[in-house]
DNA sequence: CACAGTTATATCGTATCACGACATATATCC
DNA sequence: GGATATATGTCGTGATACGATATAACTGTG
């Protein structure tokens, strides 16, 4: 068993969880913020970033989505819709399956996601070393 | 300039950042589940790291965890007011300055917050690796 | 020592967004 | 081919952070 005795928390337990919250809390303020910028909810960014990022062999469906950003099924597909709406992706219709959509980037969203992508590694980059030593001191 | 040439990014370079945003995104899912199985509100969970982990010499104050959890100041005296109401933080006049209250965890608040704290540093040992691992990747 | 400016907090109406409940269409499996 | 499962869509609701605004208290300055 990996857990320590519930007891023996520290001050500097709780304030380096504390710190590294804020840290990652600060981390999603920026993104959140490059976003924005770009005239795109975050909600929107996240799920061009998970289309783009999908994993699996083919292009994501509103389900893969759904799971990948943990949202309900219907919550997923209202959000496809306000970003198909802001013509950030389209839906095509899988054909060997009338039921689903295949989901992908337009050109503008290939666009914005590059380059608010870009933006992220490089604050990922200047942010990486608190991290890693906050995550030292955690586990 | 740490920052890559623009036009770098690659199929892997939008999948790490997926993976890594998905695997924060699960831990913060995590912590919303654990908080309200204790029957807080995710943000009344924040709240009570926030005062338990400030890192000043004294209490903080309505600003402080305004500031902590990156929240405008009505918004974190909104928040504070509704974890008040369910007794798991009290405000305290400070004593030289009639405008501020300092804050402070109740019993009920620290029992809570304990147990909390010790099931998320669980769990962030059990991601540690993933998390650093994606952390190589993307920087 | 008034008063101008700043700081700390509170009130209220609004907007966003994910959700639950429900509905519909298509696929799959005895 | 009828029951069941899967994929997605519609609609109304609730939670909460915010902007605008207000109030109170502190601080410095002349």
């Amino acid at each position: 068993m990996p857990r320590r005795d519930r007891t023996a928390l520290s001050d500097a337990d709780y304030a380096n969880l504390a710190r590294f919250r804020h840290l990652l809390h600060g981390f999603f303020e920026f993104s959140e913020s490059a976003a924005r910028r770009e005239g795109l909810t975050p909600a929107q960014h996240q799920l061009l970033l998970a289309v783009r990022g999908h994993p699996g062999p083919g292009a994501p469906n509103v389900s893969d989505i759904a799971a990948a950003l943990f949202l309900k099924h219907h919550s997923a597909g209202e959000l496809v819709a306000r970003t198909e709406a802001a013509g950030l992706v389209h839906r095509v219709a899988d054909p060997s399956d009338a039921r689903q959509h295949r989901l992908a980037l337009t050109d503008a969203g290939e666009a914005v996601l590059g380059a608010l992508t870009s933006a992220h590694r490089d604050e990922l980059t200047r942010l990486r070393t608190d991290l890693i030593g906050l995550l030292a001191d955690l586990g």
